[in-house]
DNA sequence: TCTGGGGTCCTAGGACCC
DNA sequence: TCTGGGGTCCTAGGACCC
């Protein structure tokens, strides 16, 4: 078709994903569960966040809630275990670390996933490039991964699907008859970028295929898509039009929520959890040397309860100086949720959102603020200090409740802390 | 009977990702 | 009984201006 263009560049996008990821993670240091069904549950032990093959085959569905399959769990002696981000968190970084050294172009993705540049490899040595990299991150790591190479990432992403279900552990696509032919048996909904909506589109359109999807007319995705949609199309035909982003940009937001471990009424112990939220939420952003212009309170029943009704409501507050001072957002976010509070429901979620995020100190010239800042700066500097040496929350402050009946449920944590020694990764090389 | 037009900026909500 | 959490980007539409 003439409107497609393929005179493009090599460009050699590897995609590599951890198998698993949490899964994984846990197995490291348990290898009694090596070849057993196992899943991680989110916060709260709510839903099926991970699950190992297994597990899969069994029937157990990504996202599902953890009540709705107690009963398969149970019968298959599947093992269960409460998400433990700070060990996921660890093994990450360790993985990482290892990618690094195959390009200096990466980009980390996600937690368990990242893009590499292969632009300096030979086509015909792709493969065998890919597998020294898994080899060599199950070898430092123990985590086994997959990995898609081709020359886009929304190609490389199809790649790495592929690798994942055929357990080939690589998959190269870089020869346009290769490309066609796995895009024809790729379901329209597990392209990179194509979401239900989308695919509901799609679908309504005859439009079933990654195949099909990359033959169609530049007008009509134009028309009926937007940008974002027209991107991906290329994509599919082998031209780049998501970059590689390999410095990694400062956040523009940062949010803390949580479920309660049991449902609330009374506004004192929302104003624990918001408390609490405001605590860690200011403790990130200080971490990065920024502050908050803006915070958004929220909170909400459950949206799953036929039996009451739903309320659910949120306020968003334009702080007079940009700050990271835990007091200042504390105040402000309580003022909110007074605001926002309405007597006689049972509240099930609440967080808080800081937005408007800058550079501190790079923010608008405020006469005030200096004098406000020097005050409080060495207060949070050493709060951030001392649970950083003594753990989490060994300082806080006094609204943020020491009771326990809003606060997660975990009754599944595994309590594995790479810091501690005991608990070193049970490595069979 | 006739009721401007064009531009920018901001925000809320939607869609998507892992 | 029990349904996660943390992000980004895009767009439509309102507010405002001349």
């Amino acid at each position: 078709m003439s409107y497609i263009n393929y005179s493009k560049k090599k460009n050699n996008i590897a995609l590599i994903d951890c198998n698993s990821f949490y899964v994984s993670c846990e197995r490291l240091f348990n290898p009694k569960i090596i070849n057993k069904p196992v899943v991680v549950l989110s916060n709260n032990d709510g839903c099926v966040i991970s699950r190992s093959t297994e597990a899969k085959k069994i029937g157990i569905k990504m996202g599902e809630p953890y009540f709705k399959v107690k009963d398969l769990v149970k019968k298959n002696d599947v093992q269960i275990f409460s998400s433990n981000y700070a060990l996921y968190g660890d093994i990450s970084r360790r993985v990482m670390k290892v990618i690094k050294e195959f390009s200096d172009k990466m980009e980390i993705y996600s937690i368990d996933e990242a893009f590499i540049s292969l632009a300096f490899v030979e086509n015909q040595r792709l493969n065998e490039y890919g597998k020294e990299i898994r080899k060599k991150i199950l070898k430092w790591t123990g985590i086994p991964t997959s990995i898609g190479i081709a020359n886009t990432k929304t190609l490389s992403k199809v790649a790495n699907y592929i690798a994942k279900k055929n357990k080939t552990g690589v998959i190269v696509l870089d020869k346009e008859k290769d490309i066609d032919e796995e895009l024809k048996k790729f379901d329209i909904s597990n392209i990179w970028g194509v979401g239900k909506q989308l695919s509901k589109l799609y679908m309504k359109n005859n439009i079933d295929t990654a195949y099909k999807l990359k033959n169609i007319s530049n007008t009509w995705v134009k028309k009926n898509t937007n940008v974002l949609g027209a991107k991906t199309v290329m994509e599919l035909r082998g031209i780049p039009c998501v970059e590689l982003q390999t410095i990694e940009p400062k956040r523009k937001s940062c949010c803390v929520s949580r479920s309660f471990g049991k449902k609330v009424e009374n506004i004192e112990k929302l104003k624990e959890s918001i408390t609490t939220h405001c605590l860690s939420a200011a403790e990130k952003i200080r971490g990065e040397d920024q502050v908050a212009k803006t915070i958004t309170i929220s909170i909400r029943t459950s949206p799953f309860d036929r039996h009451r009704e739903y309320y659910s409501n949120s306020i968003t507050i334009d702080l007079p100086i940009a700050t990271n001072n835990s007091i200042e957002l504390i105040k402000a976010a309580t003022e909110g949720l007074i605001a926002i509070y309405k007597y006689g429901y049972f509240y099930q979620k609440s967080g808080i959102t800081l937005s408007n995020l800058n550079d501190a100190g790079k923010e608008e010239f405020n006469l005030l603020a200096p004098l406000l800042e020097t005050k409080s700066k060495s207060l949070m500097k050493a709060i951030d200090l001392t649970n950083t040496k003594y753990g989490r929350n060994s300082i806080s402050i006094a609204q943020a409740g020491v009771s326990n009946s809003w606060k997660m449920r975990r009754e599944h944590f595994s309590k594995i802390d790479t810091a501690s020694f005991d608990s070193l990764p049970m490595l069979k090389i």
